[in-house]
DNA sequence: CACCAGGCAAGCC
DNA sequence: GGCTTGCATGGT
């Protein structure tokens, strides 16, 4: 069986190391050939690009159809994104910058988690404790000659206890953790059904969890549950936008401002917008 | 030894 | 309602 796939018609708009490391996504590696290799969707896959091709290894057509095209949100046109938000001419740097940046639709639980614990935290521990979550409660996956960890599912977390989660050293995270693992087991919050609310409620839903606060709500809406209009707000971007667009901004917030002027590009625009930042200051 | 890291909850007013 | 403060942990 071939176990690797090519995919072809992605030339500008595919770059694995923007899409990895522009912050969305927390468990990816850097492998010496300068391709990616990723656990997601309780899979194991490495990602380069080859002369504007996308090279899938340790997979297949049939999982590229039913998980990876929406996982790397092929079906997409960053192209048009691109060429709609360079119209600002204040976005212009950044959307170069980040050229090849793809929004992941990730796993909602495990935004969920993952951005909890992302909170007054810096990304190089985010990971170190999101991975030692996986290797500790997740179910071991072989591929590559090596060992990883897919994330646990709420239902195989439902029993942990804070002595288990200790070792994690995510500090007082773990209480909230706790929480969002309750509140979602005993699906108090159902997450097969929050994709069918409109987005306010939706947010509604998630801010019912503890640990989770306006903007890691709209990290979870933006990189989980496929909401492009929301426009999460973090130090960074909060600088960025309050002094360039101070004029326009009025009394509204920044994040409402961005979702009014940048509509359903407005998740696009604050990863370009939080990377370049990010890289840059 | 301070200060910081993709904020948040709790406690004030 | 908006504003301030404390916060586990590990790196610099």
């Amino acid at each position: 069986m071939k176990k690797y796939v090519e995919i072809k018609g992605y030339e500008k708009d595919f770059v694995p190391k923007h899409i990895f490391e522009c912050g969305q996504c927390f468990r990816f590696k850097k492998e010496r050939d300068e391709s990616y290799t990723i656990v997601a969707k309780g899979k194991v896959i490495n990602v380069s690009s080859d002369s504007g091709n996308i090279i899938l290894k340790n997979t297949t057509d049939e999982e590229v159809a039913d998980i990876w095209f929406d996982y790397f949100d092929l079906g997409t046109d960053y192209s048009a994104i691109k060429k709609t938000l360079s119209a600002d001419k204040y976005l212009k740097e950044s959307l170069n910058y980040g050229n090849g940046i793809r929004i992941l639709n990730q796993d909602l639980w495990e935004c969920i988690l993952s951005f909890i614990i992302s909170a007054n935290n810096n990304i190089p521990r985010i990971q170190g404790i999101v991975e030692k979550l996986c290797e500790r409660f997740g179910d071991k996956l072989s591929a590559f000659d090596n060992t990883y960890y897919a994330f646990p599912d709420a239902d195989r977390l439902k029993d942990v206890t804070k002595e288990d989660l200790a070792h994690l050293r995510a500090g007082y995270r773990d209480s909230y953790l706790l929480d969002a693992i309750k509140k979602v087991a005993d699906a108090e919050i159902n997450l097969d059904t929050l994709s069918d609310l409109p987005t306010q409620q939706a947010k509604t839903e998630l801010l019912k969890i503890k640990g989770v606060g306006n903007k890691v709500a709209d990290c979870i809406l933006l990189f989980g549950n496929k909401r492009s209009e929301t426009f999460p707000v973090d130090v960074w971007v909060k600088r960025s936008v309050g002094t360039i667009y101070e004029q326009e901004i009025g009394d509204m917030s920044i994040s409402d401002f961005a979702t009014f002027k940048f509509k359903n590009y407005a998740g696009y625009a604050q990863q370009y917008l939080f990377y370049y930042m990010r890289e840059n200051s």
